[in-house]
DNA sequence: GTCTATATCCGGATAGAC
DNA sequence: GTCTATCCGGATATAGAC
């Protein structure tokens, strides 16, 4: 890994553990063992940084979209379902829960493509969602769109909720979708 | 309202619409017609505004609990809707989700404060839904604590969410909870 | 209770050498 | 591509006069 990818990923942890306005360009150099000045080579701006950071994680999405395209509804909700596994385990929140708090403090640049991000995941939730009950997998009232919202916003606040001691709660909210998805 | 009140009303506005760590005493003192050093009057550090605020939501949401306890859940859960709806139209978010994402960088008497807001909160919503389903009122899957957090992460995330641009969606989650909770 | 003045620190950002 | 050195603005916080 290079030290563009380097920063970018450090960059990414501190904004998911501390928040976007909290973070510095000395605790990044620290980590990476490099100066301050340095970090502003590959990245002028803070601004620039935090966008390499939305378009990392809209990379790695659109991986996992196009890996699970044509796999089951249910398997692809259990994808989505383990990016936020993964994400609780290091007891960090996710990009949008994180950025969304911030937003009125962020430039515009980073405003729009963190609204990207955010409409390619629900997309990709709500498509599957609609097939899933297009093939009687699923079962919900309200639209697919409304529905996305639903479960993303669970996951999202569920791992906000989690480092304020609703930790035990995290699988079983989980389960309860996955029940209220899949019986009726 | 006296200047101490002024004062922690708004930061209690400034952090849910830019975040803890990104206002300053200048903001405020700006609003209020005094001076940076006048607020230290008030509030020596900052993080005992931070606490000062997390109270007054505290005794706000006391005083809801104590004046809906012998009303029905139905009532209850309306109740508890329009304190998220009144938020959204002032287009901000709720105080636990915008301190959630800093958890990390507050001080140890700021977090454990919100615990105890966020405790008082769940317990609230866990009451009227086990009620609710013990008098048939409601109907869900899981126990009234994952129903709980699961509702209240609706809400939450939603607020976040809405600023990102699912502004329209707002009003068909709420129509939704409720009819997933009342209809089966 | 509010003011002026100031201390101190931290963070983003730039210039220019290597 | 990384460094040293530096600038600048902003933020918390304190001292002491009024």
């Amino acid at each position: 890994m290079n030290t563009r990818e380097q920063i970018i990923r450090i960059a990414d942890n501190l904004i998911r553990e501390k928040g976007y306005n909290a973070f510095s360009f000395y605790d990044i150099s620290k980590k990476v063992g490099i100066k301050t000045a340095s970090i502003h080579y590959h990245f002028p701006l803070k601004s620039d940084l935090g966008v390499a950071v939305i378009e990392q994680h809209i990379d790695n999405l659109s991986t996992i979209i196009e890996k699970y395209k044509s796999k089951s509804p249910t398997d692809r909700l259990d994808k989505f379902f383990s990016i936020y596994v993964a994400i609780k385990n290091e007891n960090k929140v996710c990009l949008v829960g994180s950025l969304a708090s911030d937003l009125n403090t962020l430039d515009e640049q980073v405003q729009i493509k963190l609204k990207t991000f955010t409409e390619l995941m629900f997309n990709w939730v709500c498509t599957f969602l609609d097939e899933g009950r297009n093939s009687k997998a699923f079962t919900y009232e309200g639209s697919p769109r409304t529905k996305s919202v639903m479960i993303i916003s669970n996951l999202l606040a569920l791992l906000q909720l989690s480092r304020l001691s609703y930790d035990q709660e995290f699988k079983s909210v989980i389960d309860t979708i996955k029940l209220e998805l899949i019986t009726k």
